[in-house]
DNA sequence: GTCTATATGTAGATAGAC
DNA sequence: GTCTATCTACATATAGAC
């Protein structure tokens, strides 16, 4: 733990472990924080006092409020983004990709991540915060979007008909429903009288977005 | 209705028309405000401001930044519902009700208004937050769910196999699709690389969402 | 790197003149 | 009802001792 603090050399790339478990609890602290007031609510003062240690050294590693969001976001954005590519890519290896693998490989590893903890269910609300807000349009463009866009591209060769726009619209409704059933579940468990099964969650998640991509628009003017 | 009804001996003070002025244009402000910033981000001397108006008469007014939060979502939300219901009883005259009929009925008098102004759009971001936040819950319980509770009574009579809470959480995906065509305009834009068509939003969503509820869960071992 | 103390701004809310 | 002035609390951020 105190190692030997006498390190003479201008190296101070010492990490000294005792900063990275620092950096490591604000870091875990500010996503519960930010996930559970959202940016504007958070106070840095409650993210030093959840991850018991002072308000100084929150601007220290975090390098500012605004920094220290896009930090957050970003660790477990790029920890996720690669995951889903993984499941993509062995999706791949199991015969010709199908519009239900492809969403399967985009939502289960999220899905799976949520149930290890609490942090990933942090992550969901802090993801929807910086879906609906334009004042974090970098941080999605940088996190999210070259992900989406690949996934997008798989989607835009199976169904070749549909026009690009069109398919962005029908995978931010698929990104919306599955950010809905963990920060609207409070919403789905009142309206339903009843809380949904979570082991029906994936597939009823890949069921709804691959018949709504797929679906047909202008099928009637019977209405 | 809205009106306090037990009033003192004394005649009710007169509205004065002034003053109905300036409450209507507090709540006006409040709500660009609110939906601009949230409500954390939101600052009372910032709507006094917007509003033209004394920090000291949104108070008044407002009754304190909570229940002006309240009042203005409130506001629009039964003229949203009262709006839905007649839709839905329009629909109703035009022959039996269809899936997409109901969904039409419930999307449809959102997606007019908010051609109106800015007001309308503003009011979806509202309406994002709360459907959010848990700390919303009663605003929410109170103003969205008992229409939300009439047309998912019409859904589960016209897809009697699936669960009440399947058809919640369907439903939920449906209102997040709806709400993410216009808080995240700004992403289907980026990831589409183009503006999606105004005029196809309307039949995209019920296509998408008729499809999404009707879909069968487990459809394929193929994958 | 860690921790204490503090600088500086702005938040929501209210008191009281008119 | 309207408007000015102000109270109190807490926000972010930083300076400097250890």
């Amino acid at each position: 733990m105190t190692k030997d603090t006498h390190q003479p050399q201008k190296r101070q790339r010492a990490p000294s472990q005792r900063s990275l478990e620092t950096r490591t609890r604000i870091l875990d602290a500010a996503e519960r924080v930010f996930a559970h007031h959202g940016y504007d609510g958070a106070s840095i003062r409650e993210i030093a006092t959840e991850a018991e240690t002072q308000l100084g050294l929150v601007h220290h590693h975090g390098g500012g409020k605004e920094a220290l969001f896009q930090k957050t976001v970003a660790r477990r954005a790029h920890q996720l983004s690669e995951a889903r590519l993984q499941a993509l890519a062995e999706a791949r290896t199991c015969g010709p990709l199908t519009l239900r693998t492809v969403l399967k490989a985009f939502f289960q590893p999220y899905m799976e991540l949520s149930r290890t903890g609490p942090q990933w269910l942090a992550y969901a609300r802090l993801v929807a915060h910086v879906s609906a807000d334009p004042r974090w349009r970098d941080i999605a463009a940088e996190c999210f979007d070259p992900t989406a866009q690949i996934f997008l591209d798989e989607i835009a060769v199976l169904l070749p008909a549909k026009s690009r726009a069109e398919l962005a619209t029908g995978f931010v409704f698929a990104v919306s429903a599955m950010l809905a059933l963990f920060t609207s579940h409070w919403r789905i468990t009142a309206l339903g009288k009843e809380a949904p099964d979570p082991s029906e969650q994936l597939d009823h998640l890949v069921s709804y977005c691959a018949a709504g991509l797929s679906s047909a628009p202008g099928v009637e003017k019977s209405d």
